[in-house]
DNA sequence: CTGTAATCCTGCGAGC
DNA sequence: TGCTCGCAGGATTACA
């Protein structure tokens, strides 16, 4: 699922298909997802073209003309992709919005852990997002990097996953940085030193953009916004490779659980 | 504050 | 072949 290199890609793929278009009705399934579409978010959507389509975190934010956002969030099985109007829609196609070009943009997500929501106002959309999010990876401070994790006493792990704390790390990406960085999930935050949580914060960064510039790994159900599947999966050092041997040092990968999720890890690399 | 578990869902692979 | 079990990219809530 859709962590931060797999919702990039799918706002790049989507930019250039959506940006000027005007939306023309709003079509709901009959399954809800997370969250049920309120009816009185439709007349704010139909009719409005599409201003930019960003990112925050794990959140694809789909700004309309006026002050209204569309913000929806991917889950754990969340598509989001661009159709021709006519094409046959795929099961679990929960949303679909009709573009004024013969196209159509649906949602499509097996297991409705994802979210559509409307914000009308900058106002109410920022409330949201500044309530769940902290920083942006690439826009990670040092100082405040460092001092979040000598205030707790939580696993790293648990700190790279937690969203309020850092922006859109999930599994996949908290386990192959802190291989590349050298540090054991389990490793308690607040013994971390000023060294390993820049080589930390670093491995994050370069984890991510080299997962962007492989449009992101699909395990088994992420695609693009262009329907095209990831490639990053072929890279993984750890996610994914109990048992196999370690890219550095050969001995088998290692799963543990930290904050209810499985950490893969190589025990003998990973302090 | 922490950790853990359950919740929301469907599908798939492993093991019997 | 067919069954049950556990697990899966996430976020939120309840509870010890």
């Amino acid at each position: 699922m859709p962590e931060l290199p797999e919702v990039e890609t799918v706002v790049r793929d989507l930019r250039p298909l959506l940006v000027g278009r005007t939306i023309g009705a709003v079509r709901v399934g009959r399954h809800k997802l997370r969250s049920p579409w309120k009816p009185a978010w439709t007349p704010r959507v139909a009719g409005r073209r599409i201003d930019a389509i960003d990112r925050r975190g794990k959140w694809i934010l789909v700004r309309l003309a006026g002050d209204a956002t569309l913000v929806l969030h991917l889950g754990m099985t969340g598509q989001l992709t661009v159709h021709p109007e006519p094409e046959p829609l795929a099961d679990h196609t929960h949303l679909r919005f009709p573009l004024d070009d013969g196209r159509e943009l649906r949602f499509r997500d097996v297991r409705r852990f994802g979210s559509a929501t409307l914000f009308a106002s900058p106002g109410a959309l920022a409330e949201h997002l500044n309530a769940r999010l902290g920083p942006e990876p690439f826009a990670l401070e040092p100082e405040y990097w460092f001092a979040a994790l000598r205030g707790t006493t939580r696993c790293v792990k648990a700190v790279l996953l937690d969203q309020t704390v850092l922006a859109g790390v999930g599994n996949i990406y908290a386990d192959e940085s802190l291989f590349r960085a050298g540090v054991h999930p389990g490793r308690r935050a607040n013994t971390m030193t000023r060294t390993q949580a820049e080589s930390l914060r670093c491995a994050v960064e370069v984890v991510l953009r080299r997962a962007i510039d492989g449009r992101g790994s699909t395990i088994r159900d992420y695609i693009g916004g262009s329907g095209l599947k990831g490639g990053f999966q072929e890279e993984f050092a750890v996610y994914g490779r109990t048992g196999q041997p370690c890219p550095a040092c050969r001995t088998p990968i290692a799963v543990a659980r930290h904050a209810g999720r499985s950490s893969h890890h190589c025990p003998r690399c990973q302090k």
